[in-house]
DNA sequence: CCCTCACTAAAACGAGCGCTCTATTTAGAG
DNA sequence: CTCTAAATAGAGCGCTCGTTTTAGTGAGGG
């Protein structure tokens, strides 16, 4: 087998969240995605649908992750590394025909009311993935407070552009954000001590 | 009777939407909600769940128009709007115990894939709402293309921040996306036409 | 050889889902 | 007062949910 059933099943179940929620998906069709059986299920994860779920959104937290450094890595500029995660997240939303968007946000707007562990999941996700924007920019040379401030501002809106992009199955409020983030980051004086020529707009 | 059966159907709905999502919702918890019986609702609403979403829906979208039309005419500096937008949604946001999020981002996630009525009642709404952001500039004199763009990333921002404040429980998110939202306003030379003395940062 | 134990398999349970159906009550027109 | 249509009321349908239970499988160590 090349990959074990409890990875399916976490791969599976991070599939079927980002698309269809927490409460949208069942653990029977979590299992017959994953080519495995609902004993499997509940033999991995003792926990029932909940205990997959957290395991799943840890996945794609790293996964999403991985995605969000390689895009920041790939441009010494910040925002021209900020608009290269905007087009990167455009792009594999729209090859995914629109479903594929952030693997956290609407398990973490159904379990809102609730002191789920689920809650917690998507709350360190967010946390993380800001914090990897917050560090390119530290290392670019921007002032901690600054950083902190332009770090949420832009995982905020990067959140917000998916999800209007996503209804509108369009790439282009993805592809405006990604614009306006890095006019928003040039307009920092420290900036400029980062990269003396501004790009042309 | 004060208000309507109808009508008590469309706002309990609206509220269980906004926090619980589509699919998490029961049409018998709407009944309840509502002090009305499971006979009334499919009595006004033939079309079933789906027909009472998008009434919900759309009086949600109507509402949220408001809030955000009175943010906007509150200060005639458009960069203090939208910064009076955020800190509008953050008390909002506090005050529900930080469940009353945005009324379509839930449904709009759940329903996604399909093909509802849902599903465009929800675009119409973020269109909508950038249309009053859009207007608000261009009543600044901002040219058209600007005006676009910019109206959408404050949807998309304030939207992605409302989210991580929901999940964070805390307004930070929301107030710090205002003031760099407001930031970026103020980078375009077109607002020092309409305002030349800038407002300390 | 057998025993163990991690794993797979599937049947079944109670609860709740969206919805349909049949009555019954209410309200206004003639 | 009568007739009618709107509105209310709730039992019950078929179905799926998450979970539990019980049985079966196969590989590795004594």
């Amino acid at each position: 087998m090349q990959t074990s059933t409890r990875d399916r099943i976490v791969i599976a179940a991070a599939r079927l969240l980002q698309r269809q929620g927490y409460v949208g998906t069942g653990i029977k069709q979590i299992a017959q995605e994953a080519q495995a059986t609902l004993g499997s299920v509940y033999h991995f994860f003792p926990g029932g649908k909940e205990a997959v779920a957290v395991a799943a959104i840890k996945y794609s937290t790293e996964e999403f992750a991985t995605l969000l450094r390689e895009a920041l890595d790939s441009d010494d500029d910040p925002a021209g590394a900020v608009s290269a995660c905007a087009r990167q997240l455009a792009e594999e939303l729209r090859e995914s025909g629109w479903t594929d968007g952030c693997p956290v946000t609407a398990a973490a707007l159904e379990t809102l009311g609730t002191e789920s562990e689920i809650q917690q999941a998507c709350a360190d996700a967010l946390r993380g993935w800001e914090q990897l924007v917050r560090d390119k920019l530290l290392r670019c040379g921007f002032p901690a407070q600054s950083a902190r401030e332009l770090a949420s501002t832009v995982i905020s809106a990067l959140e917000g552009a998916e999800v209007t992009a996503q209804v509108n199955r369009s790439e282009e409020p993805l592809q405006v954000a990604g614009r306006q983030l890095a006019r928003l980051i040039r307009s920092y004086d420290e900036y400029e001590a980062y990269a003396p020529v501004l790009p042309p707009m």
